[in-house]
DNA sequence: TAATTCCTGAGTAAATTACTAAGGATAATG
DNA sequence: CATTATCCTTAGTAATTTACTCAGGAATTA
């Protein structure tokens, strides 16, 4: 699995589409202005997105893109890896030999891990975070990973 | 959270020391030749590692590394905040004001499926995953998410 | 003293990120 | 039918990151 700031943008412009998609297209124009990245950007990111189905755009004025399937039906993990080339990593996995031993067995870990990841971001839809968010958010100044983090290493 | 190579880099050495430093400080020439990373990009990785407190550098010979404090104390998020800058991806945290709205709200999505991965990869220790290796694995050929992906795509 | 290891810093090619620019394709609207 | 709004495509590129080479210095053991 791999989560960089590319699949940020990614998720990130998904989510507005799944917020603002209920009664029509959503431009990418929109979407720029409301999450601050750029036009082209945007354009890059959903050639992939398109590609892999999870949105749909509707050419000429009025149109604009609408979710490809239902945002219960989009994972976290579908939308980053669309965007996000998978890299594969370690060098054991098939037709190499494995020396029966110390390096297959870190890789294999690492894959353990991985997988672990892939899955857990395969369980969160769409629709989970447009629901969570709604139901119990205190907002902007909420206590996030990333505060918590920063005042760790202030700390 | 962000997950990129470099951080698969130091979680897969950091694996290798937890593994094999059992009897003593292990060598980043023996983790080099081990895991097929050049000595001079883990003497980086292993710069923020000791900056964090996470591994103990012995000089001299029959130097090397020790993990900085229990396999069961270090979480696969420790190793990887250590080597991967936190970036703080969206803007309308702090003192800018959140336009009371729609912007604000897809940042607080973001923010919060941040905090579940960096929450789940905080529940994940390196005895972890060396406990669950060496329980139950079927070696190299395993089913990994990344073998699914391929064949996802290639379906 | 010599060997071995950690440790530090400078430099760099390749890849990735995030963007600009320029335009073509499609469809709604006056 | 001409205009306009949008998607869609391609090419190029500055800035950053990745992963590495090179060249040494510092501490420790033998």
């Amino acid at each position: 699995m791999r989560l960089s700031t590319k699949g940020r943008y990614a998720v990130t412009a998904m989510l507005d589409l799944a917020l603002n998609g209920q009664e029509g297209p959503v431009t990418l124009s929109d979407i720029s202005e409301n999450q601050g990245i750029s036009l082209s950007y945007l354009e890059q990111l959903f050639a992939a997105l398109r590609s892999k189905k999870l949105v749909r755009g509707v050419r000429g004025p009025g149109g604009g893109y609408f979710l490809g399937r239902g945002a219960d039906e989009i994972s976290i993990a579908d939308i980053i890896c669309a965007v996000d080339e998978w890299v594969e990593f370690t060098r054991c996995r098939g037709k190499e030999d494995c020396r029966g031993g110390q390096r297959c067995l870190t890789h294999s870990l690492w894959d353990d891990l991985s997988k672990q990841i892939y899955d857990f971001l395969t369980d969160i839809t769409l629709a989970d975070l447009v629901t969570r968010g709604k139901e119990g958010f205190d907002g902007c100044n909420k206590d996030s990973a990333v505060v918590k983090q920063v005042e760790n290493e202030a700390a």
